[in-house]
DNA sequence: ACCTGAACACCGTTCAAGT
DNA sequence: ACCTGAACACCGTTCAAGT
């Protein structure tokens, strides 16, 4: 019996697969450490050998997403190297397809930071390394008078909150379907950049 | 013995108030349906006499979180009934300081619908009348050239968003120190609503 | 109609024990 | 070091029973 008596060698991230796959398969509520425990087959307390508890990996999971957010509006500067508004556009588009693409990976990101802040230096790390690839596309564009003059910080959290917030607000069902039936999400996130953008 | 042998008149607002409260003082993570009723006086069982599953006291709450938010816009459109512009600086700022307030309240309020949507009917009635106080708002910002003209629906929906997004980054944690330090969440979401005002 | 108390399945977490 | 299994407290939900 017992073909492997342990499970191989990464547990650690076999859990943080796992815990991925539940939230896409079954959403947040859906998400318990036995669970994810279960699917990477192991005992229900072999996670705590890895995680002290279950807010450790949803950190973890939500840190794996904030790496995926990262590496692809890396990809979208490096594309535009030279373009400022086309980092701007697809820089938007492509946290918006983020967010629809992994919509409880997403919500998790958003909604578990918050309880103990410092604790997990990985995801802070992380998340201010994506909020500065925002302000760099914010101070290429302002260079190039596409976005107005003033600090890259500020402007950044103005436009990385409203791509936030639209998104938010359709992932929660908030935005009316007078206006959803008209409008994609990535479509009223692009006139919402058209406001903010300089010369229309 | 048994002074009363039931609860008072109303369990069911008794148990939105034990709701409401329990979030305020121990956060999302501490509302358990059996903390509610043993808050209450009644036993764990009596709250689905009134509510069919725990989704539907959240929903409740939620509900009545809306009620509020949409009582102090309907305030604020009736006390600058003449002043669109002051609509729109005081009812953002209403927004903000609900959220601020009301923390875990308005988390819930942003996290909950999306499970069932239609399932309950009175969340949905008032966070479609407050979308609709805002929308009120936007028409009479573009008729005083406020606002650039375009569906007002959208132009709602930008705006909300706008406000909604860094309010919610920032009851996230996810707002950089180097940017918190100088300015409240209330100067950003002015800063912001600047950008899509007329004229400055 | 409104509420209680026992019961069930599920959960997070701990800990002694095994290799 | 890495994992198991029993145990504990807590939870959501159901249901027979009481008034």
């Amino acid at each position: 019996m017992s073909p492997k008596k342990y499970h191989h060698g990464d547990l650690k991230n076999a859990l943080i697969k796992a815990g991925v796959e539940i939230l896409s398969k079954e959403g947040v509520g859906g998400l318990s450490l036995r669970k994810v425990a279960q699917r990477a087959g192991v005992s229900h307390s072999a996670p705590y050998a890895h995680f002290p508890d279950k807010q450790s990996l949803i950190a973890a999971i939500s840190t794996e997403g904030f790496n995926q957010l990262h590496n692809e509006l890396n990809a979208v500067i490096a594309k535009y190297a030279n373009d400022p508004k086309q980092q701007l556009v697809e820089g938007t588009r492509a946290y918006v397809q983020f967010a629809i693409d992994h919509k409880d990976t997403f919500k998790i990101m958003f909604s578990s930071a918050l309880e103990k802040e410092k604790e997990y230096p990985a995801f802070v790390e992380i998340s201010r390394q994506t909020f500065a690839r925002v302000v760099d596309i914010v101070k290429a564009c302002q260079s190039a008078k596409i976005l107005k003059p003033g600090s890259p910080e500020v402007t950044a959290v103005i436009v990385w909150g409203q791509v936030h917030g639209i998104v938010s607000l359709a992932l929660e069902g908030q935005i009316s379907h007078t206006v959803l039936d008209q409008h994609s999400v990535q479509d009223l996130v692009t006139f919402a950049m058209e406001q903010l953008v300089l010369y229309g």
